[in-house]
DNA sequence: CTAATTCCTAAACCTAACTTGAGGTCAAGT
DNA sequence: ACTTGACCTCAAGTTAGGTTTAGGAATTAG
């Protein structure tokens, strides 16, 4: 197989381990672009592979189709894409993922002192959501989200 | 406010930042219960704050309604739920959590090595791909996603 | 050459989690 | 009493991210 050698739907689909209808979907969306033959037939090349891959990576980092779009088109157009090119990509997923990552963290730390002593369950805990005030500071859960009361300034 | 008051779903949506045609969605998949009143309105308990708030903290930690009504439903029926009652949902909470965030500092620590080089770039990159082995190992973008080659067994 | 695959498009369908709209009732203020 | 705003139900619409189906055309294996 020359480097040269264009890919099926069906190869790609068994390269990446999506099914054929989402690369057909993720086409029509942009996120690839494929060359057609005489028949009519896609044909990829092997660095849709990657591509794809990376398409894959970024849904689970919770990037919708569209935020993924934009991360692809910073590529450049004609040229390769370098070194720069990627960490400038990179950059911006670990912005988003460190603060996921953050989010996670300070929900699951919150989580035992909170929900594990019985906050949620009855009327009185202080540290919850003390006499109810939270209300004057809008709409939510707040505290559990990281706006805690003063007594707890850890 | 008496500690016996009900709230009106208007009440309760401004109090839990939810809106009102939301909490009765809630109502109708069974994630809080309301009474109603002579007039066939909802009233809530003061309690179904942290019910939604509750509600609201699981869904940012990615559970769907279905898994959240079943954390809910291992609450007692009718005693006051209790430290242990609220230990127990904690830690399938904590374990959903903890793995969460073990994917997401995976996925972030290959980040840097892996993309941030510019392995998604172009056809050589031993690291991400080498020779387009990983087709052997079935389909998806593996190494990224834990499942890494010999070389880096770190 | 023929049969079996694979691929094509377009349109419909699917699930989750809600929102919106229509048509009507209830509650609160004056 | 009246008016206004909050509520009610039920049905349909919405968005994301695909899948399924129908009816054909192209490719590949023998």
């Amino acid at each position: 197989m020359k480097p040269t050698d264009r890919l099926s739907i069906g190869q790609l689909a068994e390269r990446t381990g999506l099914s054929v209808s989402a690369i057909r979907y993720y086409d029509a969306q942009d996120l690839i672009e494929a060359e057609r033959n005489a028949g009519g037939q896609r044909r990829f090349m092997r660095s849709d592979i990657r591509r794809l891959s990376f398409v894959q990576i970024m849904q689970q980092f919770g990037f919708s189709i569209d935020e993924i779009r934009a991360l692809l088109q910073t590529l450049p157009e004609g040229r390769t894409p370098n070194k720069a090119d990627w960490r400038q990509i990179s950059r911006s997923i670990r912005h988003h993922l460190d603060s996921q990552i953050e989010t996670l963290e300070k929900l699951r730390d919150n989580l035992d002192g909170c929900i594990g002593c019985g906050c949620l369950s009855l009327r009185n805990c202080e540290l919850y959501n003390p006499q109810d005030r939270a209300q004057k500071k809008g709409a939510g859960p707040r505290y559990l989200l990281g706006d805690k009361p003063a007594l707890e300034t850890r």
